[in-house]
DNA sequence: GACATAACAGGTCAATTGTCCTGTTATGAA
DNA sequence: TTCATAACAGGACAATTGACCTGTTATGTC
């Protein structure tokens, strides 16, 4: 007589509960979203959620290793190896941003940014999690850009503290645009970089 | 017999109010701040709290315009008049923020991205006073590339892409910093920022 | 001195927060 | 089939949130 068939499926209501909450902590903050919303967004019980993530913060470590390191592993490490040089890579990864958020109104922000700023604070291990995203994002265009240095003999670009202007400029440009609701930060970041790196590759 | 002498004073009570909001606000977040926490750091009762900012989004724009706006003016906008050029002021402001940070152990973050990560999503008026502010630094630091390119005749640069991407990298670095618990990407971008000025301004 | 109002005290309020509890059911191993 | 345990249901929990209430006192104006 019990109305409701229960399904067992770990793998899917852990999926659905991360999904949700990746969608909800970039859109709304970290903070800002409650446990009780996210149930209701991923639809599953308070004990359902107890028993995959017995604290917030279990969750927010999740997101942030399954879901935000892997959007920018998409966003920004993968087109380094698909691009002839670091340059045009970097020209069509904001191309691709800037297309996308003018497609949905809105801009929600960097999801690593996002997530670094409500995190950094107070909670260490989170941040040390946000850290080594921020890591490894600097260190595949750091090694792009000495690939490109020695194949194209531009020795007089420094790899790391480009890859770093680079990610600063972008993260920054992804703030301003967000705060002001508006594309053209991250537009004029694009030309600006640009013309500094095609100056870059041109001298020998 | 009353133990507690009442003493009025609305415009002290009112800045201890609010720059222990600033205070909080920088270092621990906007959300993350409860108004009980408030109160006690101001030293101040409920009523008092509720007479001078009925809201906490009051408050907290409170701490934008007069907090928060002119922390970038002194840090930004001053040095850019008393320089110089451009790329001196630059240089300038990220050396006395690079050891201003080093000289205090941790990393707070810029109180402009800060603010600005924390309020974006919900508040669309606390969000248009933070874009006012992003938007009064834009403008400045502009028009002064603009007088440079005239001065020196460095017609070659674009000020209102080259003062986004200053700003952009400054916010960015300072995010990452944070995260990290480390100066080094202001380093980065210091550096990498005075070369870029540099070869701008050598061009005619 | 009378009086209106701003400034403040101290406490209450419902709503929401994140966490955790006790049951119940599904699942796989022996 | 037996049984241990993982998976889940549904709710309760204390703590904390931001807001607001009724009084009381200070202050300036006439």
């Amino acid at each position: 007589m019990t109305e409701n068939k229960r399904t067992n499926d770990p793998e899917g209501v852990r999926r659905r509960i991360i999904d949700a909450a990746y969608d909800a902590f970039v859109t709304q903050g970290y903070l800002a979203t409650g446990m009780l919303e996210l149930r209701e967004r991923a639809s599953v019980s308070g004990g359902a959620m107890a028993h995959h993530f017995p604290a917030k913060r279990d969750l927010g470590l999740a997101v942030i290793r399954d879901r935000v390191a892997e959007a920018v592993r998409q966003t920004w490490i993968a087109p380094l190896h698909t691009s002839a040089d670091v340059p045009a890579a970097i020209d069509l990864i904001f191309e691709n941003i800037i297309n996308e958020l003018m497609h949905n109104g809105r801009v929600s922000g960097c999801p690593l940014n996002n997530m670094a700023m409500d995190v950094s604070h107070h909670d260490s291990e989170m941040r040390e999690v946000v850290s080594a995203v921020f890591g490894a994002w600097h260190e595949a265009l750091s090694a792009k850009f000495a690939r490109d240095a020695e194949e194209k003999h531009a020795s007089e670009l420094n790899p790391h503290s480009l890859a770093t202007l680079v990610i600063a400029a972008y993260s920054g440009a992804m703030a301003m645009a967000k705060a002001r609701q508006d594309v053209s930060p991250l537009i004029d970041c694009r030309m600006e970089l640009a013309a500094l790196l095609a100056a870059k590759y041109r001298l020998r």
